[in-house]
DNA sequence: ACATCACATTGATGTTTGTCGATACGATAC
DNA sequence: GTATCGTATCGACAAACATCAATGTGATGT
């Protein structure tokens, strides 16, 4: 559909001539890798796993640094990842942060690759 | 179901207590983010893309260098990446090699994210 | 106010990654 | 065999990344 077959001439500079429609553009290619990247981590998985198999799917930082035998600033840096991406939402309460998974967002990526 | 509620005390350690059942090990983690590794950057998400929009789903990689504006030995290293992680297949045809899709590989992906 | 606790930010370090030029390899055609 | 073409590998380099100790910030409780 999107890639013109290959010419029939024995010694052509291509072997086919690609159109490049329906095809991700630099920028959407760009987005998509942005989640992608955020989610391409082993921590920031068990992260994401963690709060889903949480009670109310929702958590508290404090826990996490045990869980993950990593130290706080390294979880901090991961949990910051996740909330550009979007990936997670904080909710402050009183002393303790908690994260909770933004849905839609992770449906987009799963989306994203079945097409 | 799988933390514990937080304590009602007022000064514990911890806000709450969480079982870790039911949450990606370290391993299966490790093992995920080398499939969203392989998929999280610009050039390879557009290889993708550029397959399955393909006819037969499948290309030549004599092609890439000038649809994504990348060096061949960029494009090698990419392709590479994303045989390495069974996303796609390698099949040589005379001089060229062709691509495709490994769906049931990409399918995984998607649906460890829906969980 | 003061001490304490939860968390973020900074700065530094070692590792990984994307990129390309140069070169090697492997198949095809003559 | 020899030349040519498509592709992989090597070597180098800059940018991005994961990590942690030290420090800063902001809220809580006394």
């Amino acid at each position: 559909m999107f890639l013109a077959m290959a010419t029939t001439e024995t010694d052509t500079r291509f072997c086919c001539q690609p159109l490049m429609e329906n095809v991700l553009t630099e920028d959407a290619a760009a987005d998509l890798a942005v989640l992608l990247k955020a989610l391409a981590d082993p921590v920031r998985l068990r992260i994401m796993s963690i709060i889903a198999a949480a009670p109310n799917s929702e958590i508290c930082t404090c826990d996490l640094p045990d869980l993950l035998d990593r130290s706080q600033p390294t979880v901090s840096h991961h949990l910051s990842q996740l909330t550009k991406a979007g990936l997670v939402e904080r909710e402050q309460r009183g002393k303790w942060a908690w994260f909770r998974i933004a849905p839609e967002r992770l449906e987009a990526v799963a989306k994203a690759l079945h097409a």
